[in-house]
DNA sequence: TGTGAAATTATCCGAAG
DNA sequence: CTTCGGATAATTTCACA
């Protein structure tokens, strides 16, 4: 579940041309073979040749679309600093965190706190709620929030 | 630069079906319209224009590929919590910090400190150097680092 | 890697609920 | 207003040079 681990490693033959579809491709994930084939000088069979390539060796892990969940009535954006019980490994940290449907991700980290946990929730009562229901999950021993203010997000 | 203000209000007429197309084209971005439209009954063109239509309101603000960073030599992420000198404002906070090309993320937060910064790395004398590179941007008056062990995030 | 052909898909239109 | 069916353009995909 956690992402970390065996088949990681870095891929080694990656060029100039693989680095700049995967910059088309985060610009705009829906492009087609034939446009990118134009900007890198190849041939569109060529092209889907790298993308299925990069895909095959993990480097492309998929393709989604971005949300502005504001628009969704989804307003209010957290991080919840927290701490755990001693006892606790990083698979039920991460079990127990991610199985509230308002967390968007749960970065485990190294330092005096244990989980950086990523919200995503309607309102500030909601978010008081989530709050509650990740301290009652036993054995977090002490939470700091983040209320989100402002985001700013490369490319 | 900060995605925030205006233009940012609710969309009203969100149905189930777009809610699962978002679901749908969050699990693979690049999913045809034929594919979409047999999953939630509708017909390839109604779909489209549904699709487009959440195109249009901003729900859906773009597509794109997801790059798993560790293949391409980028082992290292981390969060940077950041304060800064009391007279530096949200614009300036967020203009310096997001010129670093190794940072992926700049939040702005409420609390005794002012921002968490996102930002990906070779190697941790990289790491070093980006946060160095950080504090001396002028304003800012204290950092703590959070390395992350381990990510999960959600579908 | 490129070319070309075939299968699939996107896109637009008028018509209908 | 949204949907559908069909017709055309564009794209994807694959075998072979």
């Amino acid at each position: 579940m956690l992402n970390k681990g065996a088949g990681d490693n870095q891929v080694e033959d990656i060029d100039d041309i693989d680095r700049a579809l995967l910059r088309l491709l985060h610009e705009d994930g829906r492009r087609t073979f034939a446009d990118m084939a134009a900007q890198v000088g190849l041939s569109t069979a060529a092209t889907k040749r790298r993308v299925d390539r990069l895909r095959e060796t993990g480097v492309i892990t998929g393709f989604t679309v971005q949300v502005d969940h504001k628009k969704l009535g989804w307003a209010v954006e957290a991080f919840s600093e927290v701490r755990y019980a001693g006892t606790t490994n990083v698979t039920d940290i991460v079990e127990t965190a991610s199985r509230q449907p308002e967390v968007q991700a749960v970065y485990t980290v190294a330092g005096d706190l244990d989980a950086l946990v990523q919200v995503r929730v309607r309102d500030l009562e909601h978010l008081q709620e989530v709050i509650d229901r990740l301290r009652r999950t036993g054995t977090i021993t002490g939470t700091r929030t983040l209320m989100v203010l402002g985001r700013w997000t490369r490319s």
